[in-house]
This record gives structure tokens, sequence and C-alpha cells, in this order.
DNA sequence: CTAAAATGTTAGCAGTGTCAACATACAAAA
DNA sequence: TTTTGTATGTTGACACTGCTAACATTTTAG
């Protein structure tokens, strides 16, 4: 007793993708596993999303949108140093947490965000969330404050991929204590001392 | 007058992938296209890789003795930040200018590096070497000095990721100019300044 | 009420990774 | 030298993919 329109397909296919390619990775998805998910023909979705990538722009606005509440601090006037480790740790935290969906976000997946204005905006205001953070712990320049958001942002978007990184190369070594991944794992439990260290170092200009 | 075997056949395949995954990015390549412009039958790869991930595999590892090469010092007793700022420069030049090697090299192509002792060995070899540098700047202990090296590691890590992103977020978007794109410029343009001024945040503990 | 737009379906193309069965060439053992 | 096993290459096929064109149905607007 169905009727011939779903009515609601396009969330419905979002919120399935978003959730197969975090469970799964982005590379296993296909758009017609999705749409027999949803109960519909192969090419129904081609009603909603252009092409694939459009599709993966949907989860990564999704994931971005995540991310920014995740980092998200509120704040009335100033802040401080230890609020910007939080931050860090926050993102860091999520990165790992959501690994897959990171992947779609930051990686080659999805070319061009320009192309998806929802995208853009999405990830752009993850930046300039961070952005304001910074602008209200000194009295910086435009400039300058941009570069400490962008330095941090570095900082933690490296630590995500070289912690997941170390454990690849690193599991099943027990006998390599002293390598990487004991590294890894020395950065990974003293995530908040680590952020504090490298911010000290940038904040004293 | 062609010999029904090749001969030479891996190498070539391996030569071929690394040149087409640097080009078109490794998730346009396929197989079949790299038999065909080795000249063999559709299937001829597979007695040489089980499969497709064993191919990555064998570009990846190409690109961690590439990187090697690129970020190794000729050093013969001490170590001077100078040199280690130089390191993290010439990785991230790496980075940026073998963009899509990187990608498989620190994306999810490859699984489990664990699987491909020839990539375990040269990823491995990649670390060592950046450690080996830095255990000769100070007299710290071995866990010291692998987080040392993971933290720069990491920076220059994400400053690739970052530096290519802002440019895919950035790009085509002129009024912004105080947003990532030219903070991202601002890093890329003052790499030595900026990885220096980390690592004085690092080393001086 | 009717025309147009939005949404869904069916059939099909060209391409993919991978496998099984077979063909050929080479290397070592007889 | 002959035989025989192994390495390498080929053909054909399966199940799957993204995507398009042509057609069907439903909703919405004029």
């Amino acid at each position: 007793m169905k009727s011939y329109h779903h009515g609601n397909l396009k969330e419905e296919l979002i919120a399935c993708a978003c959730r197969l390619c975090e469970r799964d990775g982005y590379t296993k998805l296909s758009i017609r596993s999705l749409a027999k998910e949803s109960g519909v023909s192969q090419t129904a979705p081609y009603r909603h999303f252009e092409t694939k990538e459009a599709l993966y722009a949907s989860v990564a606005t999704n994931g971005f949108k995540k991310l920014s509440k995740a980092c998200h601090i509120d704040t009335k006037k100033n802040v401080s140093k230890k609020q910007l480790v939080e931050i860090g740790c926050r993102y860091i935290e999520f990165g790992l947490e959501n690994a897959n969906t990171y992947d779609l976000m930051f990686g080659t997946a999805v070319g061009n965000f320009a192309d998806y204005p929802e995208l853009l905006e999405a990830a752009n205001k993850t930046y300039d969330n961070m952005r304001s953070s910074f602008s209200k712990l000194a009295n910086d320049s435009d400039d300058i404050i941009a570069f400490k958001c962008l330095t941090l942002w570095s900082m933690v978007h490296g630590l995500v991929g070289i912690i997941r990184k170390v454990h690849v190369i690193g599991d099943d070594l027990e006998e390599n204590i002293h390598g990487p991944l004991s590294a890894g794992r020395m950065v990974a439990d003293n995530l908040e001392q680590h952020l504090d260290k490298v911010l000290s170092g940038l904040i004293q200009n």
C-alpha cells in the first residue's frame, strides 16, 4: 500500500548515505544500494542528486555541520587558551570518531566545494567559528588571527590523519614499542597537554 | 612481432600506475585501462597483483620511497633546528607537488599496511628517517624523540591537507580576502618561518 | 480544468573488479 | 633431451557500478 511518490526521498537518501558512508566508508556506497534501502527504483536518486559527487557533497555538508557544532564554544567576550585547546580536542575527537565521514569532508571525493553552495557555506562556517574564537583571544589583526587559526587547524587536522595512520602502520607490531605506534598513543593520550604546548609556542608570538 | 610473454610486465604496470595515479587521481585508475596501456590482456595484471588494492600498495610504496628521499638529510653528527625546518618544508613540497599520490599514501585506499610488507617497510623508513634526525637534535629519551617527531609530522601533514583544501574552499571567492584562502597563502608563502615558529615552541620543551 | 513541472520507473549502455578455464612459454628434474 | 611443473598471458563471463533516455504518474500552477 505504497504511493507512487515517496514524499521524503531526498532527506531519507541523505540520512541513509550518511549512515552507510560512516559505517563502510564512502567508497563502498552505491546509489543503487541506497535506492534499494529506501525501497525505490535504481534511478530515483537521480531526481535529487545530479551525480554521485552531489550526494557525497550532501554527506560532507552534514559532516561539517556536526563538526561546527562539536567545536562551537559558548563565549561571552573573552576566550582563553584553555578554551582553544578544548576546541582542538573536540575537533580531533570528531575526526577520530567519524573517521569515514571525515575522509569525505577533507578528501578528494568532492572535487570543488564551490560547486555545492551549501557545502561551501558549511565548511566556511566551521572555519569562521574557529576564527571567531581566536579573535577573542587577543587583539590581533585579521591576518594574524587567520594565521593562528589556520595553524591550529593544520595541527589538529594533521593529528587526526597521523594518529589514524599510525595505528594502521603500527598495529600488529608488538615489538615496535618505540615506533610510531607508541608515539601516536602518547599523543592521543595527552591531547590536551600536546595542544597546549603547540598553542603556547604559537600564541606568544 | 611480440612474444607471448611480456617479460617486464610488473615493473611496467607499477610505473604506469604511478604515472596515471598522479595525473588523474587513483580513483580514476582501472586495471583494465592499465592493461591496455601496456598492450596486454585485461586480466594479465592479476598474475602480478592479487587485487587492485595490492596495486595501490605498490604505488604507495613508491611514493614513500620518494618521500623518504626528499626528506633525507645528510647528517654527520648534529642536526640543527634549521635542518628540521628544511625537512618539514621538503615534506610539504612533496605533498603539494604529488598531491594525488600523497592521497594514496595517507588515505584509506590501502586498508592495512601490514598486508603489504614492502609498503609497511617504506612507510616506517620514512618515519625512522625523521626520527633519526630528531635524535641528533638534543639528548632526549626515545619517547620524547618520538613525540617531537610525531608532532612535526602532524604539523606538516596537516598543512598539506589544509593548504590544499583552502584552495578548494576559497578559490573563486575574490571577496573573501581575509578568509581561509589568504591565510593559506600566508602559510604557504612563509613555510620556513611558520615551521620554525612551531618547532621553537616544541623544542624549548 | 488543464498544462506544466516534479518525481518515480523500466530498459539499457559502457565500464568496472574479479574469477574460472584454457593456452603458451620457460625452468628444473628425469 | 625429454618431460613436467610453474609462471605468465588470454578468453569469456558474472555481478556490479554510474549514468542516460524514454516513459509513467502525481502534484502544482495558471
